[in-house]
DNA sequence: CTGAAAGCGCTTACAG
DNA sequence: CTGAAAGCGCTTACAG
């Protein structure tokens, strides 16, 4: 039985003891250089920090939680797409193990069982709540949390509720960033797919792409304007209505990945080669983008990284609450990435080669 | 700071003493009954469960663990569907969080990085290691895993390694089930798009295919089965092939639901109606089957289920482990379900509508 | 700047 | 069938 200890606990069974004794200290020294305490003098820091390095010394979350008390995470998640809440998973857990937090999960279904998940949350010891799209985007959501003095963290929603920390990129950048890259390839005739106006990202995205459009002097008219609601079938409909007017645009930006893979699916049954007859957008990078032929050029939004972020200032808020400051409701943004993959290139059909030419950008034909 | 303490904890501060005071018993017998434990009477137990109650007491799941030493599990992950994923992590730390485990994520993106991210499991001193497909395809894992003893399950594997614990479908029974129900409609002349070959499953649904037809006395042509390998892509390239046929199927069944969405949007192309001129169903029941339009009928996997089944498979191994007892290597199926949707019916076109009056299923029209 | 002591809530041998 | 005592590894007041 007692030789089985250490294997029980990784391969290093060390503690805070045998470090302490290698370093010629007491255990509560190490657990201050550990925890990065001030009033360690920088010597004692070193032959601590050289010690732990030794004995390849890790902290056991679990005693430590006993004593502290564990942090407890609740995420709160209604339905959300699968690819947002798994690669959100993977960075929560992630940073929670880091900090040797807890994460609970919550579901809710609709607007009306939120109260009730929350009570679930709270009921269960959670220590505050990370609330990733669409709740994000609940006001009633948000204002109960706000009531119960529940330190929480909206993700991704664009138009975070005042007093409440937030971690998302800029939309309205990453919009402005795409439609650019549009302009840019030689695309003056750009349809665009609106998303649901009940979640911000989709009112941003929109008046970006009006405002690139604008600024690069072109037109928007009406026809090359769909309303969708970030579902595929929605984008199905929106496609449909775009590529039926009277002439075609060159370009099809949707204000998600789901939407546009349904373009996609419009073109090929219109026979449009894409992107040939047919440059295709999306944004989000869901891994419908990469599953969908040819594969989409889309916005990346760094999931994981916001998760790891949204936990951090979790944690900071639950630190603050127990030290009894006030709120910090940081806003963090993060950065987005315009990814280039097959569904975009320059236009080329028999009445946009002319439109390309009079922006001087075929000049190398 | 003292006031704090019952806050930290949830709404019932009560410790195991609480309840051993009020059921008039120690905190030993108390430990026991939470814990399931033989040689406690059932008086007793009545006691302490009327306790527990009245208290409102949930165990601190910290504590226990700084005691036991926290169950450490590892989930080697490796480029999974984002979907499967998801549901995935969501049984899994559900499970984990009622025994109080730990789940570490480590993933893996090819072969040779294999043998790497099980090494980095092993240093992070986990117990035993969760391996969802893929990887629990990959001999190599698998093998290295036995080698150096380490518990396991293996989650969605049709062939479960002898000696490893699994969990899973029964894939064939479901594909089975899939035919049967297409040949029940009336369809007779079902095309079939096969998965990789690498992946087990694949050839399960695939024989049961074939099995279930044969069953009914139908035959299947060699132009009615196409090559795919699970991803959309080679749907798409599949159905293609099964629709340019001298004469068209009346239904596709993709072995799973990437495939069949590729199939829906090839029949959208030729501007075939679904499931008015072809039926198509898929397998696995991710999102995409609710994401396109029809939504598909497909198989349902109960992953979320699967991962709390392997979780507590785990657990058992590792115990068993600990006592020295050998492997059980326990293979458990749980139930899949047929899942219909809109993507099938009875076959109507011109050509089928003969066919379907021949079964004698169309007598109301 | 540093340490000896007490305790987090639970469970594990050991007795009865 | 039941309990008193010791201890998991860490951290928090309290002293110096």
């Amino acid at each position: 039985m007692a030789q089985t200890k250490s294997a029980e606990r990784g391969l290093s069974g060390a503690t805070v003891y045998d470090v302490a004794r290698l370093a010629g200290v007491s255990a509560m020294t190490v657990s201050r250089v550990i925890n990065g305490r001030a009033g360690v003098s920088a010597g004692t820091r070193d032959k601590v920090g050289a010690a732990i390095e030794a004995l390849k010394y890790q902290p056991n979350l679990a005693a430590r939680a006993a004593r502290t008390g564990t942090l407890r995470v609740g995420l709160l998640y209604s339905n959300p797409s699968a690819a947002f809440l798994s690669e959100f998973l993977v960075g929560a857990m992630d940073q929670c193990g880091q900090c040797g937090g807890q994460l609970i999960l919550e579901r809710c279904d609709d607007a009306s069982s939120q109260r009730a998940a929350i009570d679930r949350l709270i009921d269960g010891g959670v220590d505050g709540i990370l609330v990733p799209p669409p709740l994000c985007d609940s006001r009633s959501a948000l204002k109960r949390l706000a009531e119960i003095g529940m330190p929480s963290v909206a993700v991704a929603t664009a138009r975070p509720a005042a007093g409440v920390a937030a971690v998302r990129i800029d939309d309205y950048q990453g919009a402005l960033a795409m439609t650019r890259y549009l302009i840019g390839l030689g695309h003056s005739d750009i349809a665009f797919i609106k998303g649901d106006p009940k979640h911000t990202p989709a009112q941003l995205r929109h008046q970006a792409f009006e405002d690139a459009m604008r600024e690069a002097g072109l037109a928007v008219a009406p026809e090359r304007l769909a309303q969708g609601y970030f579902t595929y079938r929605s984008g199905l409909a929106a496609a449909r209505q775009l590529l039926a007017a009277p002439t075609r645009p060159s370009a099809i930006f949707a204000s998600n990945d789901d939407m546009a893979a349904a373009a996609l699916a419009v073109a090929h049954g219109m026979h449009l080669a894409v992107p040939g007859a047919l440059t295709v957008c999306g944004f989000d990078d869901t891994p419908v983008a990469t599953t969908v032929w040819p594969e989409l050029t889309t916005v990346h939004q760094p999931i994981a990284d916001m998760a790891r972020a949204a936990v951090t200032l979790l944690v900071e808020e639950i630190r603050r609450r127990r030290a009894g400051e006030p709120r910090a409701a940081i806003h963090q943004l993060l950065e987005f990435t315009l990814v280039v993959r097959a569904s975009s290139s320059a236009p080329d059909g028999p009445g946009h080669a002319g439109a390309a030419a009079r922006a001087g950008l075929d000049a190398g034909r």
